[in-house]
DNA sequence: CATGGTATTAGGGTTTTTCCCTATACATTT
DNA sequence: AAATGTATAGGGAAAAACCCTAATACCATG
């Protein structure tokens, strides 16, 4: 086998960083070498590790991904940046790119997404998540997007509802029961929302769950 | 309907905390108020929201959860403490009683067994974990709680690890591949474990999980 | 050392849950 | 008006989980 892609993560959600672990870990040819919970600590672990990909999320506490970033990026220019966040509408994503991040990745698209972006920067290639390529080009590269079949269509409200239940560990005829609707609906729900995601187990549901925050909140 | 039990939980693991709230919440009695995550804020926040019961871990950042409890027993005598730990060998149990508090349950123990030392405490009770009362007894009562059926019998390495894959949202027959046992096997340690920490579903094996801290390991 | 408890393993047969395909009503977009 | 997407749900097949039973192995205690 080949060498594994070393990987560094850095992100100040214990549980996101558990999920993103075990998601990476769960590829035959990567491996997790370190974590990092906040920015300054981040550049530390990548002087010391050399990892060849930094998965970092944008907003930690002292010191943000994007300084992180661009610290690591003139410090230690061989390392890849995947960055990562939660949001679609700030403000950084100029800025990031200017930073020399290689890649960016949404938190609400499939873990699926996170391993394709993880190959693709390995690779020397630049990767944005689907979802904000639009953005980035102005609006102008919508249709063709879709036509390329990379569009990620958003969960909605109640497939995420659904989800999240599932992940909880509620088995659907439970989960109907609590929302007063038919299992055959909640299996619809559940249907729809792993087909838009691309996923196809539970533990997948679980994982994405991790990776939402979803296992906290209620 | 009577008026809820009011619930402060002050306990620094953010994941324990949100599962105690989930479990909590999911009584028609109960609800969760507040909550800290060290044992200053513990104090204030006992003061301020004046609940009936704090759930309380002792081992808690910057002022611990026996210089709390100390504090609260004497600025806010009303309020009911109850203690939370994950140690079944530390030192603390006596200081804790000669502290004030009202009881004490181990996280090991089964999740319905903090739903009963609630009501217990509520009720003015004094409440031990059933697998604590021995050493406190000073080894005496042995025999006795095991003819009342209380003895809490503690999972094997093997029912756990089983519990926690299925937490994380593994089939049976997953586990089994993994293990390289038969789902039959599975199934067994499973229904043992269950029948053990006297729940019935899979939502109340992932609320152990969650007490566990085995969400976040590996 | 024999006996009883419990851990680990697993099968047979039944019940429950999930999965796959299809369908309707309604809203939005084109 | 037609197409797309969302929320709802049924029928029937497949899969998974559940209940009961049991063999073996180990270990402690009388």
């Amino acid at each position: 086998m080949e060498k594994k892609l070393r990987i560094l993560i850095a992100e100040d959600h214990k549980t996101v960083r558990e999920g993103v672990k075990l998601l990476v870990n769960a590829q035959p040819d990567m491996e997790v070498i370190g974590e990092a919970d906040n920015g300054e600590v981040a550049i530390a672990e990548a002087k010391r590790l050399d990892p060849d990909i930094i998965i970092m999320d944008i907003s930690m506490p002292h010191v943000n991904g994007l300084r992180a970033a661009k610290r690591i990026r003139s410090s230690c220019p061989g390392i890849k940046i995947l960055t990562l966040t939660r949001h679609t509408d700030d403000g950084y994503l100029q800025q990031l790119i200017a930073a020399g991040a290689n890649g960016y990745v949404l938190k609400q698209s499939a873990p699926g997404e996170l391993i394709n972006a993880i190959r693709a920067v390995a690779d020397g290639k630049a990767y944005m998540d689907p979802a904000l390529t639009n953005r980035v080009m102005g609006g102008y590269a919508t249709r063709t997007a879709s036509l390329r079949g990379e569009n990620k269509q958003q969960l909605t409200d109640r497939e995420s509802e659904v989800l999240r239940l599932i992940a909880l560990g509620y088995s659907n005829k439970e989960i109907a029961a609590n929302l007063d609707l038919s299992v055959k609906t909640i299996e619809a729900h559940k249907a729809n929302a792993m087909r838009k995601l691309g996923i196809s187990s539970r533990i997948d549901i679980v994982r994405y769950a991790i990776l939402q925050e979803w296992m906290q909140d209620t």
